[in-house]
Formats: C-alpha cells, structure tokens, sequence
DNA sequence: CGGCAGTACTG
DNA sequence: CAGTAC
DNA sequence: GCCG
C-alpha cells in the first residue's frame, strides 16, 4: 500500500497541471458556450428560489434556542467598573461606533456609499457565478441570475438588464421601484444604519408608504442625508406619513419603547411568514403590514408597546416591501432561496436585515435583543449612560412584554424562562450538531491517521532512500510513455473514486510529446487521467481505446499510435487535444457543483436530467478540441453513451457527498483541535475521497534522483542540512519536490515576510504527534530550530541570524517600500539561515543557501569572519567588521525605527502613518496620547491606541476558547444550523491567540443561507457586550461573504479587549476560507504558491484553475478562471498535491 | 527589471 | 487612491 | 534584497 501511495504521491507531485492549456480552455469555452453557459445559469437559477422556496414556519423563534446561554451571559454581573470602562469609551462602545460616522458629512457618506455598492455589487455578481457555476463569464452578462424569484409580481416584469441595472443604481436612483428596494435594503442596511450611527441620532423609523416604493428606497437615502436633522421633518413628501413615527424616534422615551419592540418584531416576521406561506408575494407585503400590526398590538397591549409595534411593523413591512425576494438571489450566490421561502430565523433576519434591523441597531444597546442581557436595570440603565438618553421605563417595559405575551414574546426572545418544548428541540438539535463529531471523528481521525502516518511513512522512507524512492526514482527518470501508462494502469486496479471521476469509462491514449520517454508534463498528465478515472491504455489498441489525446502533430502521433494515416483510426476514436481533458475536468466540476443544488432541490431526476444537458453541452464540445481537422467528427456518437454514464453517476455521488456535508465540529472540546478541524463530510462518498487522498495526495516521494543529478553546486552543501534549505533549491518547485513537505520550497519565499521569532510555545503540541508531522525526522528539525538543544546556538547560525534580524527590523520600520522588501527578503534569509545546519563558514557557502544573496552572504560571512577573528584575538578586522555593520545597524536603529514601531503597534497604525508622526515630532506613545501637536487619529486609531496594551498582547488559548463559547451559542440561537468555527492560531492549537476569528457559513441545503445572519449576531454581541467596539463592519450585509472586525471581551470587569473578526462566507466556499482563515500565515503563501506556480490560483474563496492574466501585466486578472475547489480543505490540498495536514501541522514558523 | 498574495475596509 | 489589516 |  505504501508503494502505492508512494507512486501516486509522486504522480501526483508531478502533475503538471493545465497552464497553458488551461488558458486555452478557458478561452474556447468563453467564446463558445458564452451562451450556453448563460442559459445555463438562467435555469439553473431559475429553479433553487422557486415554488419550493415557500416553507413550513419555523417554530423555533429566534433568540430563544439558547437561552440557557444567553442567561449565563447576562447573568455575569456588570459591576461599575465595567460600565465606567465602557463609558469612557462611549464612542466606541456602541453598535457602529458614532465616530465613525460623525466625522464625514452625510454626503460624502453617500458617495461613498454608491462607490462600494458598486463594489458590492461586481463582487455579488462574480459571486453567482463562481461557486456555483463553474463557468466563466463576464459578470455582467449572468442574465438568469437574479431571475429566479417565483414572485411573478416582480420577476415578471423585469428583464435581466433591467435588475441588473437596478443593482447598480440602488443608491444612484432614488426613483427606484420595488426591484430597486429590494436590493436597497442590504446595502442599506449597513450603510445606512452606521450613517445614522454616526450622526448619534436614533433611526427615524419612518414608514413607507405601501405601493410607493420610492419611500422605502428614499427613506435610506433621507437617514443618510439628514440624519439626526430629518427627525421630526421629513423633508420627502413621501415620507410625510410618518410623522408619528418620527416623532417616535425623536422622543428618547418613546424610542427605547421602539427599541424594546424588537420581540415584537419578530413576532411580526412570524405572522407575516404566515402571510407569506398562504398568500401569493404581492399580497404578503400588505398583509403582512397588516397582521404585523394587529399581531403586535394584540401581543403587546399597552400604549409604549403599541408604538413599538406599530413602528416595528411599520419597519417589518416596509422591510418587507423592500426585501421581499430575491434580495439573496440578487446578492447571493445563485442558491439562495428567496428570502419569503420559510419561516425561519434566518429569513426574519433576512427580511429584517434591511429596514427592520436598522431601528435596532440604532436603539442598540437598549434594545437588548437578547433579553436575558438587559433585564436588570442597571444593565439597562448604563447602557443608556452610553448611548444617550434612555430611561428606567425601558426595562419595564421589557418586563410587561414579557408578561403580557409570554407566550409568543418570550419563546421568541427567551427572556430567560425556560424555553419551550420546540425550542428545546431546536437546541437539543443544535448541540445535534456538533455532537457528531464526537463519536464520528475519533474514527475518522483514526483514519486520517493512518493514512496520515502512512504518508509520512513513505515519505521518510523515501527521504532516507527507501525502496519506494528507487522505484520512483526509475520511473522518473527512464520511464517510457508506455512504461509509465503501464505502471499507473496496473497500480490502478482498485478504482478510484473520485468527485471528479469524469474521465471514468475512457480509455484513453496519450500520446505524449516525447515517445522516448515520459516527460514531466506527459507523466503529470497521465496522472491527471488516471486521477480523474480514465483508463490509461498503455499501447494503442483501437478495440479498446476510446479516446486518443494527443497534442503533437499527425506524424508523431501516428508514429506513437504505430499508424500510418490519421484514416486508419477507427472513426469512433475521437483524436482530441489536452484540452479536452480539462475541458472535461471544467464540465464536470461545474457540473458537480450544480448537481448539489439541483438535487436538493428538485430531486434526481432532475440532476440527471441536467447532467445530460450537460453532456450534450459536452458532446457538442468535443469537436473543438479535435486534434485534427480532418478527423474532427470522429466518436461523437460514441462519445455520447459514455459521457452521460459517467457524468451521472459522477453527479450522483457527488451530490451525495455534498447533502452528506454535515456541520459537525464542536466546540466544547474545542480543546481537541482535531475535532475542530473535523470539518469535512465524513460519509461514504468522503470515505472515497480519502481513499483518493491516500493515494493521490500522498507525499510526493523525495526526487532524490533529482537531487543527485540536480547539478546544483549549492545543493551539495546543504545537503546535510535539513531538508527544508535542500528543498529550497529546487529550482523547479512543480517537479522538483518530493521531500517530505510538499510545500517545503515554498516556504523560503513564503516564511520570508515573515518575522521568526522563535516561539517555541505550540512546538509541543507536535510533539505527541511526530507521525503525523509530514517532514521527516531531518525537515523537522530545521523547522523548529533545534528547539531540543536550544541553548547550542539555537541554531547554527544563530549569531548571524540575530544580526540580520536587527537589519530587518530596521528596514521594516523605515517606510519606504523598497525597505519592505529588502525587510521581506532578509526574512527569508533569515528562515533558510535558521534551518540551515552548519555555521556558515564561508562567502560562498552563505551564497549557496537560496535566499541568501550577494549582500547577505557578505554580511554574514564577515561577520562570522569577525567572530573568528574576535576569537583568535584579531580585534582589529573584528572591529572594522563589527563597527561596520553594527556601526549601520546602531546609527540608523534610533530613535525611528522605536518610535514608528511603537506608532505601528497601535492599530490602524502603518508604516506610512508612524513614520509621519515620527516626522511631525511624535516620539513616544503618550505623545500621541495627548494628540501632540493637534494630532488627529481615526476612529480606528482611536480604537487602537486607546486598547493598545490589550490589542498587542496575546491573549490564553482559554480566553479565545470562552469567548468562542459565549458567542457560538448566540448565533446558533439566530439560527441553529449555522456552521460556526474559531479559526486562526486557535485552531492551529497554539497556546496563545493574538485574535479570535470565528469562520460563520451555512449549508444551503434547506435552501437557505447564513444572508442576514451578521448583523443580527453582531447587534446580539453588543448587547451581550462581548463586542465592545467596531474596526471595520462589512460593506454590504446582504453579502454571504463578510467580514467583521472588532474587539470584544469577556464579561468580566477587567477584561481585557480582544481582537475578533467574524468572517461569513458562502457555503461552497467553506473550504478554502477554513484553509485560508486557518493559517498560518507562512503555510498561506506557501499554499497559494504552489498554487500559482501549478498554474492555478488560490484564494479565500477557492482553488481556481485556468486564471488568464493579462501578458503585460501579470496582475491583472483578464479572466477569473474556473473554481475547481472550495467545498473542503482536503480537495485543495488534494489538488495542489499537498499531503492533507491538520490545522496544528500547518504551522510553519 | 519586475515580482515578491490577494482582498476588503477606511478616509 | 493610499493606507491598513488579515 | 533575492530571484528569475
């Protein structure tokens, strides 16, 4: 078995992937199925939103799943201290700080609203297409995508041009319809709301005339325009009807009523999703108004809660106007359901989000959504202190809601009863949730484990010349076509299974370029073949072969096949180029991608259905890549049996793997990070998946072959070194590694940034884990530096390496771009010297290590020469030596360099930043504290400097884990079957945290996604105070993608402030985002380069293949590429031909 | 001589 | 767009 | 500053 995953493992580091050819395929696809793929995109859309999208209400209210939580929180006690903490900082402390508004006038506001909607906009768009089709295509000319609202009220009159252009103009046109709303309402949302934050004004809740769309679109334009002015003067004529509520919001009184409504509220979505459920959509938006109205009032009885109801609903229902559709679809992803399509919490936040969430925020901190936070006045009474004018009657009111409709308000909001049978359910289906994990990954661990060790296994032994090694090591070298075809064939008996199986039930022959011998490229594609279920024929048999890949010229190919004429193939054997093979590869990940939500969503025969549309696509396609022109319609009816069996099949599994996809982490124990890191599907189709793994993923087997015959002088001297600088050599990073870290010789470039500073903290955690550390005996102690006998030099070089650090932190803290890099380069130096096992004796020794260049090997020969120097007692060269470099380092390490890295630890503080204080007189931190010289800071800076010391330190694994634990409950308590993980350094498992980042998607297969889900989480996170201040709120609510940051703390009195970013993602992106998020840092860059040196693309959002850059500028995206991963990690590391490694063996400094 | 990741938020 | 952060 |  080792063998076998040996030899795959090598296949697959040798895959040499698409490039060139993949640009090709892009090119051709995008020419020649623009149309289709449109279409495509059209029906596809057309379907998800559809009249399924009208669901069962959901019983389970929000807020209200958890409330065992939510009472543990609220019920830590406040003392003074902490409100006096919190009002010191009262600008801060409220939902969307007020600063951050209050310093730019409403108009520019606006303007830059438009700017980012814009933005927003593009990025919705090209995420329609991404995930879910793997199709490129200009984004604007996605024409299905926002067409599948079954509201015929509104879909049916609008054109595809017509939305889209609504989308561009939610803030340009104020004229807008009620499409124009409905997209309004997100952007909205958010921007409107921290507008209004800004101007310290309570939301004028202002009610919207029902048929006049313009109202809901104008009143955001109104709350940015005149924020605190318009209270009580509407200036639009369209608002005039809402006087009363003005007023309303005007009257502190009366505003915290409003702010108390929010149970209401959503009581109100209930009824309304009632509404929604038996009435056709035009209507809903009427009756809902109606019923919110009636609802609310009959729940809530009394004058204050009257007005709360009658604003809320007026809210809900303009909201509702605003929002009713495809506000998902519009922003989402393509899957999205229409927001009316369920009841559930998700969609009141949806549905909400937009008008209805505003109000909330704005009354924040006394709208306590979370009950169970505010109840006991003081709590209340303080928060008023910070957001200004609020008085005792607030909580009383709470209080009665509570009483006069326990039994709708309460199960709704929780105040603190117990919850009700569902909502017991709901959490007992919650904790569900993660409970999987528990029985199911010790397995799966297990497994992971052995294929794991397995790996390493074959690696180490490869690395010190196992049996495997030779055997590859032949086959890399001297291997025929034939031989190679042979040997992967017959290795090949046990299928298999892959998602991407698309080539499975073709027999292909390749004809490589060189039939002398396999080439790396002809290797790499051979192994793509068989990856992806071909059948690989060894020797031209024309009974056998179905397909002959070829993209030589007719007279090599012939020579290959042992023809004379092209004539002489049967006509059933398509000749097609390499590119039909990715072709494929696009299709069927495109494919796949689809099949999740088709069948979901229509069921099998459906998915099947569209795999034969697929295939015809296919089948038409062929022809393009016919090798030659004279044979160009050869196989294509034979092609078309074969295709559509395959593609079926393939679409079933995968959909099965997809609907398997399950949240299962857990975060009680979070403490087991390989429990944490679980999130995978684990099922069947995965358990293939990992078969797939363990053969194809395999370490690629050491090329020690390579390594001898390199011809690398420089190679030779480090060849005692840990494998780490070897591999560094490489010169060729896609064939050229084998050794025992796939991304070993991207580390150099990738740790380079990176500022080692030796922390010898999480190292331990390895240790218990030696199998599964994926480099050998040898690499792993490069990358810890000898940690086991620290004080022998902690590494051998540790003298030069500590001058080289001085040099780089004085380079970094200099502000000009060229010393960032000269910085980012001695970083790498600094790595490789650090690994590097010898001391460094010589000039050209230094130089033989990469990364160390001309400059830096002088230095540090010298300098080492001035050691040897000191020592023998020659202080003379010593001097001059050491006067020279330490004369620099201590001549330009002044003042500056302290000063600016102190200004950059405050944060929103960069070089450019610090170095201008440094240069207007700013010397220490307190002289910014005390504004030296009239000096303004932002609103983040604020932030920054006034937590400083919190900010920069680190923070207890424990405190990230309990913060973790106070927040996951709150979201899932918006929406249980949220996905929800802490990423960063936390789930590497290091000891201490300098940030929590929690990683929030959804599944989608009940047709609904996390859309709305933020800012509900964040105004339940502020008024839990757990979030204490924003640094950057995202763009656009309405997106799946989103990012927060902020600080948060614990309850406690004293403590401290901690960074947190709370990133939401589209489901299908999960993987890549988890990766991403995940880190470190260094493991990052190394991925994304191999990544782009494979020829593809890496980012947060997925894998992408085929991404056309512009010639002239290699910057420059001329097309996106095809996404051909993002579900899962292990499919990433997979294709990039990465050995899967747990988030704590991914740390790489 | 250009690249050294790629993206999003702020002002 | 520059600056910052991740 | 290093690399290609």
């Amino acid at each position: 078995m080792d063998d076998i995953n040996e030899f795959f493992a090598e296949q697959e580091k040798r895959m040499n992937l698409p490039d060139e050819d993949i640009d090709e395929y892009i090119r051709s696809r995008m020419q020649g199925f623009h149309k289709e793929s449109g279409v495509q995109g059209w029906s596809k859309e057309d379907t998800p939103g559809g009249d399924n999208s009208i669901q069962t209400l959901d019983p389970c209210p929000p807020a209200s799943r958890e409330g065992n939580s939510i009472m543990h929180i609220s019920d830590t006690p406040q003392d003074e201290t902490s409100f006096g903490m919190t009002s010191t900082t009262s600008g801060h402390t409220l939902w969307l700080p007020g600063q951050l508004k209050r310093k730019s006038p409403q108009a520019l506001e606006i303007a830059r609203y438009e700017k980012r909607t814009e933005k927003a906009r593009n990025r919705s768009a090209s995420h329609l297409m991404t995930p879910n089709l793997f199709t490129s295509f200009p984004r604007n000319e996605h024409p299905g995508l926002i067409i599948n609202a079954p509201d015929v009220t509104w879909a049916a009159k609008r054109t595809p041009a017509d939305i889209d252009s609504n989308s561009e103009m939610v803030f340009d046109h104020f004229t807008g319809n009620v499409v124009r709303n409905r997209m309004v309402p997100s952007a909205y949302a958010s921007r409107s709301t921290r507008a209004l934050h800004s101007s310290a004004v309570h939301v004028p809740i202002l009610r919207d005339s029902p048929g006049n769309v313009n109202g809901t679109t104008r009143r955001g334009q109104d709350s940015h325009r005149d924020g605190q002015a318009n209270v009580g003067c509407s200036t639009d004529p369209d608002l005039e009807g809402d006087s009363s509520l003005v007023s309303a919001a005007s009257d502190p009184a009366k505003n915290k009523v409003v702010s108390r409504a929010m149970p209401v509220v959503e009581e109100f979505c209930r009824s309304s999703n009632h509404a929604t459920v038996c009435g056709s959509r035009s209507r809903v938006v009427k009756t809902a108004k109606n019923v919110g109205v009636e609802n609310s009032t009959a729940t809530t009885p009394g004058n204050h809660s009257v007005i709360g109801a009658f604003s809320l609903s007026q809210n809900a229902s303009s909201s509702k106007a605003a929002v009713p559709g495809p506000i998902g679809t519009i922003h989402g992803n393509g899957r999205d359901r229409h927001p009316n399509d369920s009841a559930d919490v998700l969609d009141h936040q949806s549905r909400l989000s937009p008008a209805g969430f505003a109000p909330q925020f704005v009354s924040s901190p006394a709208a306590q959504p979370v009950p169970d936070v505010s109840p006991s006045p003081r709590s209340a009474s303080d928060t008023d202190d910070l957001n200004g004018p609020r008085d005792e009657a607030a909580p009383k009111i709470w209080a009665r809601l509570q009483l006069e409709s326990h039994a709708n308000v309460s199960s709704i909001t929780s105040f603190g009863t117990t919850p009700p049978r569902h909502l017991k359910r709901a959490v007992s289906e919650a904790s569900d949730i993660e409970a999987p994990s528990s029985p199911g990954s010790p397995d799966q661990a297990r497994q992971k484990l052995r294929r794991t060790v397995s790996s390493t296994r074959g690696i180490k032994g490869t690395s010190s010349i196992a049996k495997g090694v030779k055997k590859t090591k032949e086959k890399t070298k001297l291997v025929t076509p034939l031989e190679y075809a042979q040997k992967l064939q017959s290795i090949l008996d046990v299928p298999v299974p892959r998602k991407t199986s698309y080539l499975k039930g073709k027999h292909i022959f390749y004809v490589g370029g060189d039939m002398q011998y396999a080439s790396t490229k002809t290797r790499g594609r051979m192994d793509f073949i068989v990856k992806y279920g071909g059948t690989l024929v060894p020797t031209y048999d024309s009974t056998i072969v179905t397909h002959i890949v070829t993209d030589a010229s007719a007279r090599p190919t012939l020579r290959a096949l042992s023809l004379r004429s092209l004539s002489e193939i049967p006509d059933h054997i398509p000749t097609v180029t390499w590119n039909w093979v990715i072709s494929g590869f696009g299709r069927a990940t495109k494919g796949k991608g689809r099949t999740n939500e088709d069948t979901k969503d229509k069921g099998e025969a459906n998915a099947a259905n569209r795999n034969d549309e697929q295939d015809n696509e296919a089948l038409n396609l062929d022809f393009l890549y016919a090798a030659f022109p004279e044979r160009i319609n050869a196989g294509r009816s034979w092609q078309q049996s074969s295709n559509r069996q395959g593609k079926c099949k393939e679409a079933l599994e995968c959909d099965h793997t997809s609907g398997m996809a399950s949240i299962k982490s857990s975060h009680h124990d979070s403490g087991d990070l390989s429990r944490i890191s679980d999130f995978t599907p684990k099922n069947q189709s995965m358990k293939g998946t990992e078969r797939a793994y363990s053969c194809l993923t395999v370490l690629p087997p050491p090329p020690l072959n390579l390594r001898s015959t390199d011809g690398y002088t420089r190679t030779k001297k480090a060849i005692s070194g840990p494998s780490e600088v070897k591999r560094t050599k490489r010169t060729s990073p896609v064939c050229g590694n084998g050794t025992e870290d796939p991304l070993a010789e991207y580390y150099a470039f990738a740790k380079a940034e990176h500022d080692a500073a030796w922390k010898h903290d999480e190292s331990d955690s390895d240790a218990d884990e030696g199998l599964e550390i994926h480099r050998g005996p040898a690499p792993k102690r490069g990358f810890t530096c000898d940690r086991n006998e620290p004080q022998q030099s902690a590494c051998a070089n540790q003298d030069i390496v500590d001058k080289l650090e001085e040099l780089m932190e004085l380079h970094k803290a200099k502000p000009s771009e060229e010393d960032r890099w000269r910085a980012f380069s001695y970083g790498k130096c600094i790595h490789a010297l650090r690994n590097y096992p010898k001391q460094i004796r010589s000039f050209s020794e230094a130089r033989s290590i990469r990364g160390v260049g001309e400059k830096t090997a002088l230095k540090a020969s010298s300098f080492r020469n001035s050691l040897d120097c000191a020592i023998k007692g020659d202080v003379q060269i010593m001097e001059i030596i050491e006067t020279g470099s330490l004369k620099r380092i201590t001549y330009e390490n002044t003042e500056d360099v302290e000063a600016t890295k102190v200004f950059q630890g405050i944060y929103g503080v960069g070089r450019q930043t610090a170095f201008a204080w440094f240069s207007s007189g700013l010397r220490t931190l307190d002289d910014v504290k005390s504004r030296k010289g009239g000096l303004k800071l932002s609103a983040v800076q604020e932030i920054g400097l006034t937590f400083y010391d919190d900010i920069n330190s680190r923070m207890p694994r424990i405190e990230a884990e309990m913060i973790f634990n106070l927040i996951k409950p709150i979201a899932l308590s918006i929406d249980n079957s949220l996905f929800i993980e802490i990423m960063g350094s936390f789930r590497r498992g290091k000891a201490d945290c300098g940030d929590i980042d929690i990683l929030i998607t959804r599944p989608t297969s009940d047709g609904r996604t996390h859309q709305g889900l933020l800012p509900a989480l964040l105004e339940h996170l502020h008024a839990a105070n757990i979030l204490t201040e924003d640094l950057a709120i995202p763009d656009n609510f309405a997106d799946l993608e989103l990012t927060y940051r902020g600080l948060c703390k614990l309850p406690s009195p004293d403590a401290k402030r901690r960074r947190i970013d709370i990133l939401c993602v589209p489901w299908e992106s999960r993987g890549a985002a988890l990766l991403y998020y995940t880190g470190d840092d260094i493991f990052n860059r190394a991925m994304r380069m191999k990544a782009n040196v494979l020829g593809y693309s890496l980012n947060q959002r997925g894998l992408y293949a085929g991404v056309v850059r512009d010639p002239r500028d290699r910057r420059v995206k001329v097309c996106d590429g095809t996404i051909i991963a993002s579900e899962t990690e292990q499919e990433i590391f997979q294709i990039l031909g990465v050995p899967w490694q747990k988030p704590r063996e991914r740390i790489r400094d």
